[in-house]
DNA sequence: ATTCTATTTTTTGCATACAAAATTTATTTG
DNA sequence: CAAATAAATTTTGTATGCAAAAAATAGAAT
């Protein structure tokens, strides 16, 4: 197979140039590199939810065969981001309405707790650098740039999630979100709900600065209900314009 | 293989005597039965904490090959139950004990959440089951007859979840409390602190009656501390021992 | 005896082969 | 033409074979 070939190649090339110390070879097991190009194609859409993950075709584009593949699709189904039919192989998971609730009902009570974790425990550093991204959010915002913001906005929830210094709040919170992560990629803010969320940010970056974990609590809490909120609406939307074509 | 063969017979039996209707096969995947037995032996801990994963062993003691094997620990491991070594398989996970404080903090933030909206969610007649539960789990508290109290301890926790109605929160408690369960099963409780834990389940149940989600939240948070001190308690003496007999 | 190296054995990781199930296509029948 | 049935094709699920890596064992050197 061609995929082995060269990774032998590399590896030879890399005995060569670095001779002294026998290093740790990087290259990952091949059903992790399937995991995470698949869990990337989830999460970005490019895989839509219900569609059937074709073996044959998913081994061909990730060049790999189906035996790692396989594996692949039994950790993403662990997680929560396919669904596994009996013989019949997996889907990209589709969340129903109840699902997107129940969802982000689960999110927030993390986001809580990250918030209320982080002000106890968040570094001079670590805040520092939260408030400069937020400064660089409010410069996406004015600029309506909505992608840098998204990107900003995910980089703030996660550093304060880093913030609470608690590996498996962080594992379960990334995992629980990943599988909102595939709805929120399209989303589009109305304006009156995002300046709502940029004012609750700068609470936050308040109650932040404060240490104060009652405030980033409650906070946090109202700040995942609007973002469900919006998602919700435009889950409507989406289904509303579905069906007047159909 | 003989697996192949009796799950063949099995089936034609079935056909035989269910002629009208042709029923799901309930036969389930041989991954599935894998996931499903090895989690089990994890949690039972019947497979020790640190021991590694061979492969051909375990797939000669479950009957199946190694492909579907290899599948089920790749999902045990997106569960947290195990962890992959690359080219060194699997090993079952082990607990630090800041994994284990870790653990406990996010258990006790989904526990909260669940007495809360239970609180507002449960029915009248899970309250009252939830309620007959408690009793007789007061009667092997008198008893003394741990087995049936941790059996009821459990039982409890899980209807209280149930009451919360969200499917998310329930599978990602169970989840997060699966990695604890290994630690929990050879627990003993020490005179006063079984005690304390029965106190306070008295107080769960007037909160839920009162369906008080304020009161819900603070009893479980407790609660849950008291748990994480009593296996922290343990998990040292058993680390002790360990250390004096080495 | 201990450490280092070489060789054998075991074990993991991956690809492939094959059987069973599902899906699709073709064909027949009303 | 539609519905039902049968045949062909595709796809999934599992077992097996083989190469690469790790572990175990044996042997050599200090």
């Amino acid at each position: 197979m061609v995929n082995t070939e060269f990774d032998k190649a590399k590896f030879c090339i890399q005995n060569k140039f670095m001779t002294a110390e026998i290093i740790a070879i990087p290259r990952t097991a091949l059903h992790e590199q399937a995991a995470h190009r698949l869990r990337q194609m989830l999460v970005e859409n490019r895989i839509a939810p219900g569609a059937k993950l074709n073996e044959r075709e998913l081994s061909d584009e990730l060049n790999v065969s189906r035996t790692p593949l396989r594996e692949a699709i039994k950790m993403l189904a662990a997680e929560g981001l396919v669904e596994l039919l009996p013989n019949r192989g997996a889907i990209a998971v589709e969340l129903t309405e109840a699902d997107v609730l129940n969802t982000f009902e689960v999110m927030a009570g993390l986001e809580a707790q990250s918030g209320e974790l982080a002000a106890q425990r968040i570094t001079d550093d670590e805040l520092i650098e939260i408030k400069a991204m937020h400064y660089e959010m409010l410069a996406a915002y004015t600029r309506q740039d909505l992608p840098t913001y998204y990107r900003l906005n995910a980089s703030i929830h996660s550093a304060i999630n880093t913030a609470a210094k608690n590996p498996v709040l962080t594992a379960t919170y990334q995992q629980v979100n990943a599988r909102l992560q595939a709805l929120r990629f399209r989303s589009n803010q109305d304006g009156d709900k995002w300046k709502a969320a940029v004012k609750e940010h700068e609470q936050m970056i308040s109650a932040l600065s404060a240490r104060d974990p009652v405030a980033m609590r409650s906070v946090l809490m109202s700040h995942l209900t609007n973002k469900r909120d919006v998602v919700i609406d435009q889950l409507r939307a989406a289904n509303f314009a579905l069906k007047a074509t159909s």
